[in-house]
DNA sequence: CTTATGGCCTGTCAGC
DNA sequence: TGCTGACAGGCCATAA
């Protein structure tokens, strides 16, 4: 379940970690991702260095020389460890390690992906924002173009909960379950309201909080529930923060009442039915 | 344009 | 103990 807080801060830690290395062999071990991942890709990586790595919603961009730009997307429950000088070979899974990349210091980057809803494809440089994974996407939460305006306007004669506009990528980029039900019980609006009857002053919380608890979550290093592990093999610090998420049943740490679990677009949503209306 | 639904995929866990 | 079925959910295709 990486969002966008967890992809933040595996790229902060392959950029001090990677960046600058040259790729001196690549292997193919499991090609089945959501696409099989060719082998002309990885034909096509090796000799190349590594010179910046930029995020784009919940995709990592691994700018490469020769403009190419390796895309990443972790699915549900791929992870991009980089593997120090003393691995050895017997260290990899041969079931769930898909990709291998031997860089120039000795060390390795490895992606590994159970449920094989990641994804990796080569992009020419140029031909980067027309790519079907990033054309289309909604502004980065983050950024200038997000804000309670934004929000007003895409809300409008929208009758889906604002949870689900929250999730969709073309609204906004890098927001999934776990951040969406935090925003919401922050903001104090419930996940099942329709788009279209959120408030102005409501449009205005969502944003505010929506930029805080993202921040806050990638200085901790995301968010481990279940299984994301960050390019150390560490888990994110922030699951501690959460408030709703995964809590159903338990008392709401700001009034008591008990958190309710509901699936609204066969997601589940956790909500505090006294806090947010 | 919007909305609804199902499929992909496998590790984990509750319940029998 | 071992089996079965439900669940997790990001993204995409399809249909109405």
């Amino acid at each position: 379940m990486p969002e966008l807080p967890e992809v933040e801060s595996l790229r902060r830690l392959l950029t001090d970690s990677a960046c600058g290395r040259t790729i001196v062999a690549a292997r193919i071990s499991e090609p089945r991702l959501r696409r099989r991942v060719a082998q002309e890709l990885v034909d096509a990586i090796v000799g190349k260095t590594i010179h910046r790595i930029r995020r784009r919603a919940k995709y990592l961009l691994i700018d490469l020389s020769g403009n190419l730009t390796l895309l990443v997307h972790l699915g549900m429950s791929g992870s991009l460890t980089h593997r120090g000088e003393d691995f050895r070979d017997d260290e990899f899974d041969p079931v769930h390690d898909h990709l291998r990349f031997a860089l120039d210091d000795g060390t390795a980057l490895v992606y590994n992906d159970p449920r094989r809803f990641g994804l990796m494809k080569l992009v020419a440089c140029g031909e980067l924002e027309q790519t079907q994974e990033l054309a289309g996407l909604g502004p980065e939460p983050l950024g200038e173009g997000f804000d309670a305006e934004y929000i007003f306007k895409r809300t409008r004669g929208r009758k889906a909960a604002i949870k689900n506009l929250l999730m969709d990528q073309r609204i906004v980029a890098g927001i999934g379950n776990i951040y969406a039900c935090e925003i919401l019980f922050a903001a104090g609006v419930r996940p099942g309201r329709a788009g279209a009857r959120i408030t102005r002053a409501e449009a205005q919380r969502i944003a505010a909080f929506t930029k805080s608890i993202l921040a806050s979550a990638i200085g901790s290093g995301g968010t481990t529930f279940r299984s994301y592990r960050d390019s150390r093999g560490q888990p994110g610090r922030f699951v501690t923060s959460l408030q709703v998420y995964g809590r159903g049943g338990e008392p709401c740490l700001r009034c008591g009442t008990s958190i309710k679990l509901r699936v609204l677009g066969q997601r589940s949503s956790f909500y505090c039915p006294a806090c947010q209306r």
